[in-house]
DNA sequence: AGCGCTCAGCTTTTT
DNA sequence: GCTGAGCGCT
């Protein structure tokens, strides 16, 4: 046993108690930076090193795939080979295994397809067109979030109660959208969940045996879990109560998506004789951000309350600033880390921009443009939602499960084949008629005249040459790997000339196909279907802002909601206004309020050394040019926390900022580090392009970690041009 | 099929 | 204010 307690001197008091605490239900209550990973990470060593818990009896769950893997390699450090014997993956992830091991005791179909956003917007539109729905009230997004909380309460489309009439319509779309997704043989996230809790609950057996397989399940962020989710946790652990769980209430985010942190509160119920710790020792930031964020959070009621105490001294005071604009405001950031960084206190990476929304990065992009200063954004297009990924996808996807109409209808006419949409309806008919998936009317269009006969001639051949190269690559991919499957794609259905033949900008396609095909060789070399499913369920359930991995020394700039669970020696949080932080659409309802404090708190405990505020005066959300109100939340900041140049406006330094022109490109930056999308043009400069000719520079502005420049090329007209594809010299 | 115009609508998004 | 979807025109 020495080799443990030197393992643990490490953990703080409270800390040792939760990790080494009996076995048995727990609670562990952990404020920001308390080491709730590394409590979640020693009380797995403690129970396989000190238990004598075998690794295969323990199950833990994270949220993220990024959790799930700095979870298993901090295991790996500290146990060696045997960590790779622990279950750890997130709720979905955990959930698609169980559903393809189990599938036939659950009667779900083992090549199930699972749908991402994308694939389950589409389906949701051919859904409400179906029922004629009024298009503007009910808006795929809007009807699809609706049914998604629907079942993170676990309601079935029969027992879900409309609470108003928009919902009746919500009710008969959640019927059908279920029905196309099961002819599809496809499951939602929300399904996963669902799908794997319905059938343990309806197979003893299979329950019973899962139950002695995890007799150890452990939960990281609890405060996020949904009934299914809670209900999932409960079949597993209420055997043996072994359940370990790590949360924080006062980070609970996601409540708009179903995630319930009351179920914290509800594991006392279901497990009775609980064990709740409390950790509040916070090893992240100074004494003064944690009085900051305590005087924010101490306005919630429904919490517990916590004493966090920093582990470090005061540090530096928390700058409140007004700014004029947003891009006043934005200058003072890009200035603010100029000087942070030049005086060697800091290095470009220790700083990170936080906002409500999105739409707020427009500003300090430019602003970071303007100052040639490199930057980082998380969240822009994600890799597998580019077009050209999802077709890839949607073609391995037949190849994998024959008969799913929505990856069908995306690449029957990519490239074109002059399948157009009067051929597709008829496709779509007749697979209505023989309650059929697509692949089986196209085999029925080739083996029965009489269905052919309902088609152009044209159009049969199309389908048949489709149908051809479908199945050869079904049988092909039997024994063949993913990364192979997609070279045979890329060849046999076309789609590598299609990508070339679409200009420049299916060079830079083609090399995102080529991306895809990398991780499948690294990560799915093993030939054979299983090899296919598995890397399918592995791009559906990735997220890819997994890769916002350290790769560049430049600020971060990403919404609070993405900030949950990181953290940055400097913070910014920007745009600290009525409407924007608390959002205007969160105003009336007390607990969406409490929800939108917890943001805040959120992105205050995120900063380590330095904190600041902004706020500006005017514009608030879309071009309104109003004046603006500073956020409720700053008066809650306790007194002596706040430096003192507090209320005093930026009129000090601050320039009228009317749009500056972009800086000369010869202009360096103080950091000295080139800037990822340079060069960047000044507006009215003369630009070569190689088929345009000369032009001169508009506009110039960043667009998804790239740069749009709008060009007039005289009389060929204004071009937008993406400046990573354009090959534009300055002339 | 591809371009260009108009107009509505506009959070957050671990999977 | 911007952007993206949808429509209508060529």
């Amino acid at each position: 046993m020495p080799v443990a307690v030197e393992q643990f001197q490490n953990l703080n008091e409270q800390q040792r108690s939760a990790v080494t605490c009996p076995l048995g239900p727990t609670l562990v209550l952990a404020g920001p930076g308390s080491g709730k990973t590394r409590v979640l990470t020693n009380r797995i060593v403690h129970l396989i090193r000190n238990c004598d818990v075998d690794p295969g009896s323990i199950l833990a769950v994270t949220f993220t795939n990024k959790a799930a893997r700095e979870m298993m390699s901090r295991l790996e450090k500290m146990l060696g080979p045997r960590a790779a014997g622990v279950t750890l993956g997130t709720f979905h992830s955990v959930c698609a295994r169980i559903l393809r091991r189990e599938s036939e005791r659950f009667g779900v179909g083992r090549d199930f397809a699972i749908f991402d956003q994308d694939d389950q917007t589409r389906l949701m539109k051919n859904v409400l067109k179906e029922l004629n729905a009024d298009e503007k009230r009910y808006r795929p997004g809007a009807v699809l979030g609706a049914v998604s909380r629907a079942k993170s309460e676990m309601l079935t489309p029969t027992v879900y109660q409309p609470p108003t009439y928009w919902h009746e319509m919500v009710g008969r779309a959640y019927e059908l959208y279920q029905r196309r997704l099961s002819e599809n043989n496809a499951m939602d996230f929300d399904d996963l969940l669902l799908a794997t809790v319905w059938g343990l609950q309806a197979n003893e057996a299979v329950l019973r045996r899962y139950r002695e397989r995890y007799r150890h399940v452990l939960v990281d962020e609890f405060q996020d879990t949904n009934l299914p989710q809670f209900e999932l946790v409960r079949l597993l652990g209420s055997a043996h109560g072994c359940v370990f769980a790590v949360g924080d209430e006062d980070q609970s985010i996601y409540g708009w998506r179903g995630a319930d942190y009351r179920n914290l509160q509800r594991l006392r119920d279901e497990f009775p004789g609980l064990r709740t710790y409390l950790l509040e020792r916070n090893y992240r930031s100074t004494q003064t951000i944690l009085d900051a964020a305590k005087g924010i959070i101490g306005q919630n009621l429904q919490r517990t309350p916590k004493d966090l105490t920093a582990a470090q001294g005061a540090g530096e005071p928390v700058r409140v600033r007004e700014a004029y604009s947003q891009d006043d405001e934005a200058e003072f950031v890009v200035s603010e880390i100029e000087s942070l960084v030049s005086s060697g206190d800091h290095r470009l990476s220790d700083f990170a921009v936080m906002y409500r929304v999105n739409a707020q990065s427009r500003a300090l992009e430019e602003a970071f443009m303007r100052r040639r200063l490199p930057y980082r954004l998380v969240g822009g297009t994600r890799f597998y939602a580019r077009r050209e990924v999802k077709e890839i996808l949607a073609y391995l996807r037949l190849i994998s499960s024959a008969n799913e109409w929505v990856s069908f209808d995306r690449v029957i006419n990519v490239p074109p084949r002059g399948i157009g949409d009067k051929t597709l309806s008829l496709l779509h008919d007749l697979g209505a008629r023989m309650s059929a998936g697509p692949y089986d009317v196209l085999t029925g269009v080739r083996d029965d005249e009489r269905r052919a006969g309902e088609f152009s001639r044209r159009a049969v051949t199309a389908l048949l040459a489709f149908l051809d190269v479908w199945e050869s690559l079904r049988h092909l991919s039997e024994e063949t790997t993913v990364a192979e499957l997609i070279d045979a794609i890329l060849a046999l259905f076309g789609y590598a000339g299609h990508l070339a033949s679409s200009g420049p900008e299916g060079e830079e396609r083609l090399e995102n196909v080529h991306e895809l095909r990398t991780v499948a060789a690294e990560h799915f070399p093993t030939p054979g279907r299983m090899s296919l499913i598995h890397f399918l369920d592995e791009v559906a359930l990735v997220a890819d802002s997994d890769d916002l991995e350290e790769v560049a020394d430049a600020p971060v700039l990403m919404t609070l909601h993405t900030a949950k669970g990181l953290e940055f020696p400097v913070v910014f949080i920007v745009g600290m206004q009525e409407g924007l932080l608390p959002h205007s659409r969160s105003l009336d309802e007390p607990r969406q309020l409490e929800e939108e404090r917890r943001l805040c708190y959120v992105g205050v405990t995120r900063a380590m050394k330095r904190l600041y505020l902004l706020h500006s005066l005017s514009g608030g959300l879309y071009g309104d040019t109003g004046r603006s109100i500073p956020s409720r939340f700053l008066d809650d900041l306790p007194p002596g926390v706040v430096a003192a140049d507090r209320a005093k406006p930026a009129s000090a330094e601050a320039r009228p900022t009317t749009r500056c022109p972009w800086r000369p490109t010869g202009a360096t930056t103080t950091a000295g580090t080139p800037v990822p999308q340079s060069p960047v043009f000044k507006i009215g400069e003369t630009v070569r392009h190689a088929h345009f000719g000369e032009g001169t520079v508009v506009e110039c502005k960043p667009i998804r970690g790239d740069v749009e420049v709008n060009v007039s090329f005289g009389k060929r007209g204004i071009k937008r041009l993406l400046l990573s594809l354009a090959n534009l010299e300055r002339v």
